[in-house]
DNA sequence: TTGCTATACGGAGGCTACCTCCGTATCGTA
DNA sequence: TACGATACGGAGGTAGCCTCCGTATAGCAA
């Protein structure tokens, strides 16, 4: 997904149209986020750009071109994982019934959040630093969390009383604290749908 | 809180009685406490070492006497305020009635998470490189809010499937996300707390 | 195919922050 | 007062982020 409509346009209102990217800026991108991927998984925060470029054979100015800050080149390896739980979404809303589709969704949200468990500390401090290149991503989950979340409050069976931003803060939360593990992460999905839910309960 | 008893001791059962530290030093370790505190609410991860040992008035190689490395020095800051939750648990728990009690100490506990946002990065970082420092404080908190929670259910209004690690991976998680606002916090605590109470809800 | 230019590449090196080391200073006791 | 144990300070080693600019190449026009 190279940022052939600039993925990290200006604060200002300009929209320029960018040619397409060259050949060999094109595959050094892609070969880029993979590198990035990998190491990112291997060894977290302990990642240097240096590493993920020699990773991705290339050198650290063509990383720097393409990614001018560390931020940049997690978000795009974050945005992969995002962009699958928007397909989840959708999937789910179209095929299973209100409250079902919610559970699994949000099941499928502590899987995801589960397995960039190492992405956590380098997310965080990213998104400090730059807080608005986090926006997107974030709106991103948040309108997928609503297409699920207003369907079963639609349908009558969740309480009307919380928004899919209240939602992504409770359960987002809840996976990103240090040492959870699946199973409990799980557990605690089941209280907060309990607390959600408008039949009976139990 | 002077480390008179080793607060970052070896992990080997050795207990070694340290004798009292020098009355300068002393002086030092607290001056590097209070400057840290101060340095770091200013400026959260930007604040450099080199900066709170300045404002400290003491060498660098002082601060790291200390302070071995960055986290013990965010730990020693952010223990002050886990003091301050464990008191509140004795207190509500000795005065409040069991419900009230659970909801006055999670509502002090969101307070508290929200003052020490800007520390949040910082508090995620250190605790990924050396989580093993980590584990008292987080102790503590969960014992504070086992002394409510299980006091709530004995005297069952508070559901039993549930311990006080699971709230606090709850709750705890919630108030770590990043844009959180102090009233949203609230009102997802009232969630969390309809989804732990056993009698009837609304 | 050839030539030309915009685009992209690479990696040496600047910069900054973390942390160490050791010569100097101070405390506390006899 | 003397002296050893303890503590201080800050220059400098190290490492990782990022920049800069000379070189290379893709893509196009003739």
């Amino acid at each position: 997904m190279p940022p052939s409509t600039a993925s990290s346009a200006p604060p200002t209102g300009i929209t320029t149209t960018r040619r397409p990217l060259r050949a060999d800026a094109q595959r050094n991108y892609e070969r880029l986020v993979s590198a990035a991927r990998t190491v990112l998984s291997e060894r977290g925060s302990e990642a240097s750009m240096e590493e993920i470029a020699k990773r991705a054979d290339v050198g650290v100015g063509t990383l720097y071109r393409h990614f001018p800050r560390r931020i940049d080149l997690v978000e795009a390896v974050y945005r992969e994982g995002v962009e699958a739980l928007v397909t989840l979404a959708t999937s789910v809303a179209a095929d299973a019934p209100p409250w079902d589709a919610l559970v699994e969704w949000l099941d499928g949200f502590v899987r995801y959040a589960q397995s960039k468990r190492v992405f956590l500390t380098e997310l965080h401090e990213a998104f400090e630093k730059n807080p608005e290149l986090a926006l997107d991503s974030r709106e991103r989950i948040r309108v997928a969390a609503g297409l699920v979340l207003e369907r079963a409050q639609q349908a009558g069976v969740a309480r009307d009383d919380i928004d899919s931003a209240d939602l992504m803060q409770l359960v987002g939360g809840m996976c990103m604290a240090r040492n959870a593990s699946l199973e409990q992460n799980e557990r605690l999905l089941t209280l907060v749908l309990d607390g959600i839910r408008t039949t009976a309960r139990h």
